[in-house]
DNA sequence: TGTACATCAGTGAACGCGCGTTCACTGATGTAC
DNA sequence: TGTACATCAGTGAACGCGCGTTCACTGATGTAC
């Protein structure tokens, strides 16, 4: 019997307190701001004191989130880029971030939320996200000579707009969804075409 | 002397909650969330009881602050979509709402935030106001033939776009003027090169 | 116009609660010899 | 391999705090006569 009351773990507990915080995130609606440090430690059998082993204060370990949300999206979306058409470089990309979205639902509800949160540390380390990747994927399309009809700035504001409308999308997704999935799906035909406006 | 410990006034308490609440979602940066009854009902120099006369719970404050914003901006625009061409319908719009944001940043940031926060019902209120104003305007340009070359559900998803980068600017606008104005200005030209994307 | 009355916004005291944080401590883990 | 030791993740008790909400109440306001 190997469970029950062993006390003695000790190991990935900075990664349990992470998951514990997420999968807060995704019950209550609530945001970073509505889950508490004890809620956190309790859901991982800790005491409260055991959080400032890892992290100095709920801010960071939300700044570990956001960090880590990253750049595994940002590895995910320049492993994509490699289609030979404009066309399907978007879709791609558009494709596999969704991918990742679904499964990793909680991780984006709190960069759709903190986005625009409590936190002015988080939402600067959120812009700063956001920032690499358009900027990565600007220039990517810059040096490839895809959308040649597009100045490097304008390419970023292009960039820039589908992933403000992907992350303001979120929200209302889970929200409609829930209600209905007929809702849903007209929220995503919509995006889709303002995809498609924005690549003329 | 009509001051100092008068304590007779009872009347437009309901509307000096109102704009207590705004006036501390301004001051902190911390969302509805985190301004607390107590703290709304101090700075009105009223007891915390006293909010009860009034508001049922703060997201019924919230609720009526959606309502405000969303009924006063759709009057606004609804004012300034005479204009005869295209492009000076969706400037004079763009300018206009704005104005109004200069003028109420308050009412903004609340919107903003609470498009993506904690509140089910406030989330839902805000996309009800939302909408209404996209449909307005969408049907609106279609019954005056603007816009020919799109459908319209095109139209609609077009607003909405626009829309949505307005509101996704804000929280950034904020924080990023604060540092610098030079940054602000750069993240105005990129939504004025969204705006034009988005009618090709 | 003056008086009796109903209404209801606002009061002050009290409540129980969950919170973040501190503290001195324990004991598991990994290292040096 | 075995032992002594330093490190440091985790504990349990305690703290003071601001919170939302309740309650019986007060007294200003507006109405009916």
């Amino acid at each position: 019997m190997s469970s029950s009351k062993t006390k003695q773990s000790r190991k990935g507990n900075r990664e349990k307190l992470m998951n514990a915080a997420l999968e807060l995130l995704l019950e209550d609606q609530s945001g970073l701001s509505g889950i508490s440090l004890r809620r956190i430690t309790k859901a991982c059998d800790l005491s409260p004191p055991a959080f400032y082993s890892h992290f100095s204060s709920m801010e960071e370990l939300g700044l570990a989130l956001v960090n880590e949300v990253g750049s595994t999206l940002r590895s995910i979306l320049k492993g994509v880029r490699d289609a030979d058409t404009e066309a399907l470089v978007i879709a791609a990309s558009v494709e596999a971030a969704f991918g990742y979205i679904r499964g990793n639902e909680s991780l984006f509800i709190l960069i759709a939320r903190e986005r625009a949160g409590s936190s002015a540390l988080i939402r600067g380390a959120i812009r700063n996200e956001v920032r690499q990747i358009v900027e990565e994927m600007a220039s990517d399309f810059h040096s490839r000579g895809l959308f040649a009809q597009f100045s490097l700035p304008e390419k970023q504001a292009a960039v820039a707009a589908i992933v403000s409308l992907g992350l303001g999308l979120i929200p209302d997704l889970l929200d409609l969804s829930r209600e209905s999935a007929a809702e849903g799906d007209a929220l995503l035909s919509q995006f889709e075409s303002q995809v498609q406006f924005i690549f003329s």
